[in-house]
RNA sequence: GCCGGUCUAGCUCAGCUGGUAGAGCGUCUGAUUUGUAAUCAGGGGGUCGGGGGUUCGAGUCCCUCGACCGGCACCA
């Protein structure tokens, strides 16, 4: 029999027929190894144990200790388990695909029926069931004809279609545990009991669209988690329960910050705590801008459908716009206008004023633009999603030389006000020319490796998203990490030399010709509403003192006191800090209570010693212990830490 | 838009198989002058998301519309 030759990590190879399945190496190097082997890394590619190997290659034996295979393994057998559960309860639902997600996986079923909370406790016993059988997983490949006849025999069409799109050259896998058969590329452990009977859950029930198409069938997905340990799973799912405390409706409600309602689906009415931190962000954006070298416009609201054509969106978004028709009496014909999606398109207006020199480049034209979208109602997430928005919008007129320096110009820009705001760590994604483009090869290299140079030149890293650009221009899009670790797509900036061309902007260089000037969209937070409810989530309604809509509340403890508050109410607010009196009939305990559940940053409380010595005794939130500070002194201190970080 | 779920007082939620609505907190009134996460007592408050139907009778059953929630699809 040929002999291949296995390299082990540690450098040493040693000669196995070839055939030889991991079990079997890892067998020859240890009982105790061949016990604790859950699957191996085989060049490479993750590799079950029972598959034989056909040459020479490097091998890596994993063990339950090794996170990443472990926990593939763990939900990618679970995804298979829960399959077999729902098909032994219910004979007649038809499976479909069940993949390996972040924490978890899903198994996408076909059933009349819809599952409801009940069945999942359900499935999750027989689940257990199947685990604690320990039912031995056996493999095989099998032929393409052999698989398809076998699935159009057990009625189960949508794996005939999966086979159908699996490319000829791959072998097909067929894995089996307890008579159950499913159509997989695994690996898979070596038998049911592998998976930890009590690391795993499952979460909730879902629509899905067969392959990902609205326009084929809904299927019904079962969502879960699974880990490694009990404890595991119980810390994914207080992090869950951390994640709800913080949402953004939640809060939004308890602090009073904003409310929607059914007459204006996907629109915020902001209450008057909601609009502090509005416009509080909203100026020192505008601060920013100024100093970043933006200068600030404001176009229409509602425009005619005719520049919408000329742009493109018409025939794009028309049914994602507002459509505003004007049918008066002396209209001499009806006109057909859009509420603005976005502000690109005026901006050319702007800039199509008056003819612009070379010497104007690069125009950075800012503007708070509020846009409306109709969005679809799905989509809509309480301030996240909306219809109506306002965006940190920019565009950048400039030439193709100027892209380079103004990219990275963008990218200092963002990160300080990311850093301003509280985020450190931001990730980029670099999305180049897709397949559908237009525009010359040699300007897409230009293009692209200006944005590779600004990125380098800033000093920070990027993943590269191939194929993922516009189709006239390459674009970078900014991930912040929020406290509890999630990732929100928030910054933008984008090489446009399309809308340009359509809407005609122009400008008169150095050789006294005209030229046509590129566009680069930018932006920063996205939108303001958004931006907000993430703040909001990150910081779990404790916004830090210079966003915090109430900053102080000056409590009483006795009612001798109501007049010394309003004097400190006074000074503070002369001082620019946004403070309030407190002097109800109540208890101190009371109001500590409820400004400390409202998120108010600071409390002062007020008694007979206060008002004697001139004094207050102050309490930060979240902190027991209180100090007691001199009233110059502290209306001095806060006064401070009211300042905006861009101001300090 | 699609699948599933939800909608009862300002908020959070009870209300079994149909028999004409309840609690806690908040609000209001009174008492209490209080020292760092809820002082006590009393009062008011809902055409049960909108509309239609079945029924002697509908918060409860059916139809329909809407909003919201979880996903999917979408996100210029």
């Amino acid at each position: 029999m040929a002999q291949i030759s296995l390299t082990f990590p540690d450098g040493n190879s040693r000669d196995f027929p070839a055939g030889v399945t991991p079990a079997e190496v890892a067998e020859g190097i240890s009982t105790s190894l061949r016990k604790k082997a859950i699957s191996a890394r085989v060049n490479g590619a993750h590799w079950d144990l029972q598959w034989p190997i056909g040459t020479d290659a490097r091998i890596a034996i994993h063990t339950l200790a090794d996170d990443a295979p472990a926990l593939e393994l763990i939900r990618h057998d679970c995804a298979h388990i829960m399959a077999r559960a729902v098909q032994e309860i219910w004979p007649d639902v038809k499976v479909t695909i069940g993949p390996v997600i972040e924490n978890g996986f899903y198994y996408d079923f076909d059933r009349e029926e819809p599952f409801t909370p009940e069945d999942l406790g359900r499935i999750e016993k027989k689940m257990r069931e199947i685990i604690n059988a320990r039912d031995p997983v056996r493999t095989e490949v099998w032929e393409r004809d052999r698989a398809i006849r076998h699935y159009e025999d057990s009625g189960e069409p949508y794996k005939v279609e999966l086979i159908e799109a699996i490319p000829g050259d791959e072998p097909l896998r067929m894995y089996w545990h307890g008579g159950w058969q499913d159509l997989c590329r695994g690996p898979h452990f070596q038998h049911t009991g592998q998976v930890p009977a009590d690391a795993f859950k499952l979460m909730n029930v879902a629509g899905a669209y067969w392959r990902g198409d609205s326009d084929r069938a809904m299927l019904q997905r079962i969502y879960g988690v699974a880990f490694k340990t009990k404890a595991d799973l119980k810390a994914h799912l207080s992090m869950l329960e951390e994640a709800a405390k913080r949402d953004h409706r939640k809060l939004g409600r308890e602090m009073n910050l904003f409310h929607m309602q059914e007459e204006a689906p996907g629109q915020i009415f902001w209450h008057p705590d909601g609009w502090t931190i509005y416009t509080e962000l909203q100026n020192y954006m505008r601060r920013k801008q100024r100093a970043g070298g933006y200068v600030e416009v404001n176009t229409p609201q509602v425009v005619d459908r005719k520049l919408w054509e000329a742009s493109g969106h018409w025939d794009k978004y028309q049914e994602h716009m507002f459509i505003v028709e004007v049918d008066e009496e002396h209209a001499r014909e009806k006109s057909i206008n859009a509420l603005k999606p976005m502000n690109c398109p005026c901006h050319v207006q702007v800039y199509n004023q008056g003819l612009k020199s070379y010497r104007e480049l690069p125009l950075r034209m800012a503007e708070f633009g509020s846009c409306n979208r109709y969005e679809p109602s799905g989509a809509l997430h309480g301030i996240m999603r909306v219809r109506g928005f306002t965006q940190d919008d920019a565009h950048i007129f400039c030439t193709e030389e100027q892209i380079e320096a103004e990219c990275a110009r963008f990218i200092e820009f963002l990160s300080s006000v990311y850093r301003d705001l509280g985020f450190e760590e931001f990730e980029i994604m670099f999305a180049t020319r897709p397949e559908k483009r237009v525009g010359s090869e040699e300007s897409w290299d230009h293009v692209e490796n200006a944005l590779e140079n600004a990125i380098k030149k800033t000093g920070h890293d990027y993943t590269l998203d191939p194929g993922e650009g516009a189709f006239y221009g390459p674009k970078l899009d900014f991930k912040l990490t929020d406290a509890i670790g999630r990732v929100w797509q928030c910054g933008t900036f984008q090489v446009d030399p399309n809308l340009p061309e359509r809407l005609g902007a122009v400008y008169i260089g150095e050789d006294g010709a005209k030229h046509r000037p590129y566009m680069l969209h930018r932006a920063c937070l996205g939108s303001f509403e958004r931006f907000i409810g993430i703040l909001i989530e990150n910081w779990a309604g404790k916004l830090p003192f210079w966003l915090a809509p109430r900053q102080v509340v000056v409590a009483s403890i006795v009612s001798e006191a109501d007049e010394y508050v309003a004097e400190v109410v006074a000074a503070l607010t002369k001082a620019g800090v946004r403070a309030e009196a407190d002097t109800r009939n109540e208890k101190i305990n009371y109001k500590v209570r409820e400004h400390s559940v409202g998120k108010v940053p600071v409390i002062l409380a007020i008694g007979r010693k206060e008002v004697e010595d001139r004094t207050v005794t102050l309490r930060r939130l979240g902190e027991k212990q209180t100090q007691v500070v001199s009233l110059e002194s502290v209306t001095a201190d806060l006064a401070a830490e009211a300042v905006a970080p861009d101001l300090r």
